[in-house]
DNA sequence: AGCATGGAAAATGTCGACAGTCCACAGTCG
DNA sequence: CGACTGTGGACTGTCGACATTTTCCATGCT
């Protein structure tokens, strides 16, 4: 009876699967395995001592946040982010999570505004390259907190199926363009503090500025959509028959 | 060298899971299975005449799409729409949509007007309830061909994974509401004359005041959307309209 | 009667295997 | 020499079976 009237979670021992998927999310996100990258079911099952089906599920998962492409009878890849793939990513995650500021800025509280305090200091405290998986998460942590304010199941879904684009975004960020623990730390730093001020006006400009204008001049989402537009328009030309290039990114239709 | 130089999509087989998860859809938007319902693999398995394995992974892109929930070890349930969901639903769905809208009205061709034309002729040669599957498929043949121009890929993705509940969505409303062809269709001629006139306010507006109308707080919402696509999509724009006055907010919910 | 309990039945999670498809490489022909 | 074609190997798609967990119902106790 207290299973009914408490309606309790059991803890629910994970499964194989998710165990499988977060193993080779990990291994994405620390870059061992590289982008463009072929994943065999057969050779994963194998080093993770599970089933190919498994394996295949787990690959399932993973396509669904956008972490491989897969492509039928063809393979599963290691999804690739071309530079106008990052914009796009970058504008659209500006749309989800301006838009959940405008709908959780009021019920912004202090108990929220210290949890995001303790996570900000907790990556304060990391260093890379070692915590960068560790960075990833707690970045997402503190902008989940404000999405799920936002009150919108939807919402809250969109955006966390960009997260593990999000994260690889995060890995080249880091790699090319020698972003530091500091950068990201003042954004946050901002970004609390303007959730503090209850100003969603302040708020919702200091999320858009940080992904479409960061980085570029004025005008930075006009030329992101057209960078977009142009590459979609261009499919690329491999004249290469070589091995590596099934370029996922181009597939869709 | 054919195809190389046409670059053919191939005939590419549908998989048996790519059928199976058709068949499964069409069940679920044509009411056979309701809401809430229990859906047993081993019994699908059976009655499709393929393998429990299909099934699970049948099962699995369902999900993705939102039209059933799974819960590890106890079973997948065809996805309830709560009408908070639902509202959440017509409010995400008039974000992403009106959000497309103010990045595609630019490339608006008259081969997309007269694609959209057909496909309006098209619906309204439609009679419920018997060609309610149809209708779910032009209306979102329709607003496809909107989000595709918006040129973001993600965008694209994260509209196409709302489709499912969107179908769904669609299913009660006529079910419960009585909702007509005529409604539908004149959307939608609304829709492609908004399209026509070249004027992303007024398309915008025509988007999200159909979605969100018979909401709690229309004026809120809609001035919330407008504010933070405002910001994103022309940063330049002095929308001060909306700056110094008053902020009406979503009070309930 | 109501609730806990124990076990059978059913459903899910995982596995290994077979069959069909795609890719690379070589051979053949112009 | 370059392009097309055939063959072998590797990989994915699908299947049926076993293992584990959950559900359901009958039974017994207070």
């Amino acid at each position: 009876m207290i299973a009914h009237t408490l309606k309790l979670r059991r803890p629910t021992r994970l499964r194989v699967v998710d165990d499988a998927c977060k193993s080779l999310e990990d291994a994405i996100l620390s870059g061992q395995v590289q982008p463009g990258e072929r994943l065999v079911e057969a050779s994963i099952a194998a080093y993770l001592g599970v089933s190919r089906t498994t394996v295949r599920e787990a690959l399932l998962m993973l396509q669904q946040r956008g972490l491989v492409v897969h492509e039928p009878r063809r393979g599963t890849f290691v999804a690739r982010l071309s530079s106008a793939d990052a914009l796009d990513l970058k504008m659209t995650r500006a749309l989800l999570e301006a838009f959940a500021a405008r709908l959780a800025w009021r019920s912004v509280d202090n108990a929220m505004i210290e949890t995001m305090e303790t996570l900000l200091a907790e990556m304060k405290a990391c260093r890379l390259p070692d915590d960068f998986p560790r960075i990833i998460q707690i970045d997402l942590a503190l902008h989940r907190q404000l999405v799920e304010r936002a009150g919108s199941p939807r919402l809250l879904d969109l955006w966390t199926s960009l997260n593990g684009q999000i994260g690889a975004l995060m890995l080249v960020a880091v790699e090319r363009s020698h972003a530091t623990v500091e950068d990201v730390v003042t954004f946050h730093r901002r970004l609390i503090d303007a959730m503090r001020a209850r100003d969603p006006l302040v708020l919702q400009a200091t999320i858009v500025d940080h992904y479409v204008r960061g980085g570029l001049d004025t005008d930075a989402l006009t030329s992101a959509i057209e960078r977009v537009l142009g590459t979609l328009a261009e499919p690329e030309a491999p004249s290469g028959v070589s091995r590596g290039g099934p370029d996922p990114q181009i597939r869709e239709r």
